[in-house]
RNA sequence: GGCCCCGUGGCGCAAUUGAAUAGCGCAUCAGAUUUCGGCUCUGAGGGUUACAGGUUUGAAUCCUGUCGGGGUCACCA
C-alpha cells in the first residue's frame, strides 16, 4: 500500500496541489500504535515547499485519497502527519493475495545478480567456539536472505589451514604426544578424542612450552648471561629493562609484555617451527604428510559441528592452494611499482597517502602472511564465478582495519570487482565474566555449548505434555529442534555490528523475546490447523480490530525480509516475527476459532492463523531454524 | 598515544537511518483459563537516550568537545 499510495501522491501531484512536487519529499512511515489509522505521510517536507499549512495538505491528500482509491476509508490529519485508514475491502483483498502465494514474502528465485557468502573461515589449529558460532549462524543467515530476496547465493568458507600456527600444533605434536605401547603418538581413534579438539591440544601444548622457553631466556637476561644472543636483542632488553625503573605498575606490566615477546622470538620452539613453515612452503614431503594426517584430523571434527549446527557450503576454498595466487599477485604489483621492496627481501604496500599505514605483504624469507593469501583467495573467487555482483565477508570486526587494507589494495591492483566487496563485520560476543579468553579458560566450546542447549531443552520438555506419544527417537530431534532454536535465535536477533552478551542462563530461556516462543506459537497454530479445515474466503467479510492488528503485521513480512537483506541483519527478521507472534497471541487470546458460529468468519480465522504459520515456519528457515508441529 | 567502533529504565535489547508522548523482553508488583495448547494474555511502576554545546520546523540518530568501555596499530591469523 506504501508504494501505491507514493506513487498516486506523486503522479496526480497537479490534481492535488495545483503543482509538481519531488517524489523524494513523500515520505511514509508506520503509524503509531496508539493512534487510528494504518499508514502515515509526513506533511513536513511538503509544508516546507508549498508554505501552506500542515491541516491544509493534510486534508487534499486525504480527500484525493477517499474519493479516488477504494483502499481508503478515511482520515486524520495531526499536527504534521496525516493517518490513513485503510478500508475492510483493502485487508479483505490483501489476506487474499498472500494466501494465493506460494512462498508469500519471499522475492522471484535468481531475479538479482548472483552473490557470493564467505563464513566460519576458522584455522585448522583449535576446535571452534561461541565466537564462530555467532559468524556462522549469521553468514548462514544472511545467505539464505539474500537468497530468498531472489540473489543467486554461493555459501564458502576459506579453510586456512597453513601458517605458523598450524605449524605449532605439528611441531607440538611431534615433540610432546606421549606414545602407547605400540608406539604410537596421539590420535583421535587411539584417544577417543574429536579430531578438533586433540589439535586444539597440541596447540595449547605449544603455548606453554613456548613461555616455558621465553620465561627460562629472560630468567638468564635477568642474571645477566647473554652468551648466544645477537647484540640487537640484548641493547633491546636492556632497554626496555632500564625503563621499567621507578614507574607504575601498568607501565611495567606493559614493558615486561614486551620483554616477553622479544624473548619468544630467541626461543628454539618459535625457530623450529619457523623452519617447518618454510620447509612445508617448499613441499617437504615429511612436513606434508603430517600437515595432510593432523588438518585431516581436524575437517572430521569440523564436519560434525557443522553438521549439528545445520549449516552447509557449496564451495569450499582453502589458502594452501590460494596463497600462491596471492605470491604471484604480490609479484605482478611489484612489478607494477605498486608494491614496493625492503632490503631485507620483504615486500610492503605503502597506504600513506590514503590515511592508512605501510603494510606487510611477503616475509622477508619468501613465506606468504594472510594478507597475501586473502588476496589470491579473493582473485580466485572472482576468477572461479565471473558474474558474481557481491563477495560478502563475515569476519569479526577485529579485522575491520584488515579489509579497509585489503579492498584498497584489490582496487590498486585494478581489480574492477574489488568494489563489490563487503566486509560484514560483526560484533564480539562477551560473556556475563566478561571477555573470552584462552588463557583465562573462559573460551565457551561449540560443541560443548550446543550439548548443554539441547539437554536443557530436554529437561523442560519432558515434563510437559503433548510428547507422550512420541517416539524416543522424536523427542530427541525435538529436543534438537528446541534448543539450537533457542541458541540460534538468540544469537541472531541482537544486530549484527553490535557487541553482544552471551548469558548462558537466558540463551535457554523459553518465554519472551526467545526462538522457542515463536516455535511455540507455530505448534498452536498447527493444532489448531489439524482441528479444522481451511476453505476458501468469502467475499464479505468484517475484520475485528486483532484481526487487522494482526494482519498488518502479516503484511510487513516483504518489507521484513527486504531489509534484512538490504542491510545484511538477521536480526530484523527475528524482530519481525518476534512482533508477529506477539500479535497472533493477542489475537488467539481475543477471538474464539471453533467457538465462533459464523462458518465465514471462523474459516476465516483459520486462513490468518494458517497464513501467519506459514510466515514462521519460512522465515524460520531463514534464521536455519526448524519448527515442530508439537512441542 | 594515532585511527576505528560503542554508551538508551536494574539487566539484555529495539527504534523504519532526521519525525508525533523513545518501544520490547527479563526481573518486580497486580490480574485473566466453564473456551481452540498457560512455554499464553491483560495491566502497573521504572528514562534528562553518558555529559556539555551546536545544526534543524524537528535529534537517541548529524557536527564539535569531555568522560567511560572496546577494538586495532605483528615478518600472528
Amino acid at each position: 500500500m506504501e508504494q501505491e499510495i507514493k506513487k498516486i501522491v506523486f503522479e496526480k501531484a497537479i490534481e492535488i496541489f495545483g503543482q509538481i512536487i519531488p517524489e523524494k519529499i513523500i515520505q511514509t512511515q508506520k503509524t503509531r500504535g496508539d493512534v487510528k489509522g494504518d499508514l502515515t505521510l509526513v506533511l513536513f517536507p511538503i509544508v516546507g515547499m508549498l508554505k501552506s499549512s500542515p491541516q491544509e495538505i493534510g486534508n487534499k491528500i486525504g480527500d484525493f485519497l477517499v474519493s479516488n482509491t477504494q483502499w481508503i476509508d478515511s482520515y486524520e490529519v495531526a499536527g504534521g502527519f496525516l493517518n490513513l485508514v485503510a478500508s475492510q475491502e483493502y485487508w479483505l483483498n490483501r489476506l487474499k493475495e498472500i494466501n494465493a502465494e506460494a512462498e508469500y514474502g519471499f522475492a522471484q528465485p535468481n531475479s538479482k545478480i548472483p552473490m557470493m557468502v564467505e563464513y566460519s573461515s576458522p584455522n585448522t589449529n583449535k576446535p571452534l567456539h561461541l565466537g564462530h558460532l555467532r559468524n556462522i549462524f549469521l553468514g548462514h543467515a544472511v545467505a539464505e536472505i539474500l537468497k530468498a530476496n531472489g540473489h543467486e547465493v554461493i555459501k564458502t568458507q576459506i579453510i586456512n589451514d597453513r601458517g605458523i600456527h598450524i605449524c605449532k600444533s605439528m611441531l607440538a605434536w611431534e615433540r610432546f604426544s606421549p606414545e602407547n605401547d605400540k608406539g604410537e603418538k596421539e590420535t583421535p581413534s587411539n584417544t577417543g578424542l574429536k579430531g578438533d579438539k586433540l589439535v586444539g591440544k597440541y596447540y595449547v601444548e605449544f603455548d606453554k612450552n613456548f613461555v616455558r622457553e621465553a620465561k627460562e631466556i629472560i630468567a638468564k637476561w635477568e642474571d645477566s648471561e647473554f652468551d648466544g644472543f645477537e647484540n640487537e636483542v640484548v641493547l633491546e632488553y636492556q632497554k626496555l629493562h632500564a625503563l621499567k625503573e621507578g614507574k607504575d605498575e601498568k607501565t611495567i606490566k606493559g614493558l615486561d609484555a614486551k620483554i616477553l615477546d622479544l624473548a619468544k622470538n630467541q626461543t628454539g620452539l618459535l625457530r623450529d617451527a619457523k623452519e617447518m613453515l618454510v620447509k612445508w612452503e617448499a613441499r617437504d614431503p615429511q612436513t606434508y604428510l603430517l600437515w595432510n594426517t593432523m588438518n585431516g584430523w581436524v575437517y572430521e571434527g569440523f564436519e560434525s559441528t557443522y553438521k549439528m549446527m545445520g549449516v552447509e557450503f557449496d564451495k569450499v576454498y582453502y589458502e594452501s592452494d590460494t596463497f600462491i595466487l596471492g605470491k604471484d599477485l604480490v609479484m605482478e604489483g611489484l612489478e607494477k611499482d605498486i608494491f614496493y621492496q625492503k632490503e631485507d627481501g620483504s615486500i610492503w604496500v605503502d597506504l600513506t597517502a590514503d590515511g592508512l599505514d605501510e603494510k606487510l605483504l611477503l616475509r622477508s624469507d619468501g613465506t606468504a602472511v594472510y594478507m597475501t593469501q586473502d588476496m589470491g583467495t579473493a582473485k580466485d573467487r572472482f576468477a572461479d564465478f565471473p558474474n558474481l555482483g557481491g563477495m560478502i565477508y563475515t569476519v569479526g570486526n577485529e579485522q575491520d582495519y584488515h579489509f579497509k587494507v585489503l579492498f584498497l589494495i584489490l582496487q590498486k591492483l585494478g581489480f574492477a570487482w574489488a568494489n563489490n566487496c563487503h566486509h560484514l563485520s560483526y560484533g564480539m560476543v562477551d560473556l556475563p565474566s566478561g571477555k573470552m579468553k584462552s588463557r583465562e579458560g573462559t573460551v565457551v566450546d561449540a560443541d560443548d555449548l550446543m550439548a548443554e542447549v539441547v539437554q536443557k531443552a530436554k529437561e523442560a520438555t519432558l515434563d510437559r505434555g503433548h510428547i507422550a506419544d512420541m517416539s524416543e527417537n522424536e523427542v530427541d530431534t525435538l529436543c534438537n529442534l528446541i534448543g539450537m532454536g533457542g541458541l540460534k535465535y538468540y544469537l541472531l536477533k541482537v544486530d549484527p555490528k553490535k557487541r553482544m552478551l552471551f548469558d548462558p542462563a537466558e540463551s535457554i530461556e523459553l518465554n519472551g523475546n526467545t526462538g522457542p516462543f515463536i516455535q511455540y506459537a507455530y505448534a498452536r497454530i498447527q493444532s489448531l490447523l489439524r482441528k479444522g479445515e481451511v476453505s476458501s474466503l468469502s467475499q464479505e467479510l468484517v475484520f475485528s480490530d486483532v484481526e487487522i492488528e494482526l494482519l498488518k503485521k502479516l503484511n510487513d513480512a516483504p518489507k521484513a525480509l527486504e531489509e534484512a537483506a538490504q542491510q545484511l541483519a538477521p536480526s530484523l527478521i527475528a524482530n519481525y516475527l518476534f512482533e508477529l507472534v506477539k500479535a497472533f497471541n493477542h489475537f488467539y487470546q481475543n477471538v474464539t476459532i471453533f467457538g465462533e458460529e459464523v462458518e465465514d468468519l471462523k474459516n476465516m480465522r483459520l486462513v490468518l492463523s494458517d497464513n501467519v504459520g506459514k510466515v514462521i515456519k519460512s522465515y524460520f528457515n531463514l534464521l536455519g531454524i526448524q519448527v515442530p508441529s508439537k512441542m
